[in-house]
DNA sequence: CAGGATCCGTTTCGATACTG
DNA sequence: CAGTATCGAAACGGATCCTG
């Protein structure tokens, strides 16, 4: 079938951010990750309100392809498979903080202590992130 | 505990923004606002790859009942009416900034002006719409 | 003509059942 | 555990039509 692709990432730059990340669910996988340190496709379907499972194993595979996320086989359980945040990925921690701000200051939000955290040390805060991130395996529940 | 069908809003902050803006079209819709000086419907449509007259209608609706635009009847032309940023919508400026910067480092983007502009003087570029944009407040059109 | 609303075929989503 | 398969529901895109 003709697939017509649409120029979506002609004109600004936002367009291609829009394009990887425009939808209800690529930003809180990518949070999830951040925050909580989820690795598996078990963590991601606990930590939503049920998310379907075809839509998560879609996008997980949507952000990969985009070089956002990368998949490893667990070495040791094979059944197991780890997603892990690229350097592309962990440099969506401003676009969240921002994101995460506008919402606490426009909007009934939850989680204050994140929110103050954020406002407080922003800088220490995302310093935070990459540096749970560069060790790796850290599974620190942050939230 | 009464768990509703969709609870977007629960937990994190994030999920507030991601219920507002998490769509193809909405943060392309307030950035033709901010950097354009779109206002009417046809202003849209021209700035896009043909988006659908009623999904852009939709999109206006919306992000006016979230309070992020408002929509006003041109005073002059009674044909036109004329979508203008609230002070929640300009607020997204730093998000709008994070995520091109984001996309500039990570993808081939175009607009390299652009770009460049806000990585040097990020501030002031914010500042500038930000001042457009209290000029356009009671105008009818800012362009 | 500007700003939509309506109809309609196509695509994507969401929920659940099922499988390696 | 980590996904597919399936199917009805919702959203989308396009064209057209309507209204002031």
């Amino acid at each position: 079938m003709g697939k017509k692709k649409r120029a979506w990432r002609s004109g600004c730059p936002l367009n291609a951010s829009v394009e990887i990340l425009g939808d209800r669910w690529s930003l809180l996988i990518i949070r999830d990750m951040m925050l909580r340190g989820a690795t598996t496709f078990k963590d991601f379907l606990e930590g939503f309100e049920r998310i379907a499972t075809n839509v998560l194993a879609d996008r997980l595979k949507r952000l990969e392809q985009f070089g956002v996320i990368e998949k490893r086989m667990d070495t040791r359980d094979g059944r197991k498979t780890n997603y892990k945040l690229t350097q592309k990925g962990i440099d969506l921690a401003p676009v969240l903080t921002e994101m995460v701000l506008w919402a606490a200051e426009h909007e009934d939000t939850e989680n204050p202590e994140l929110v103050a955290m954020m406002k407080k040390d922003r800088k220490g805060f995302e310093a935070g992130i990459r540096e749970e991130w560069e060790r790796g395996r850290g599974k620190a529940t942050m939230r």
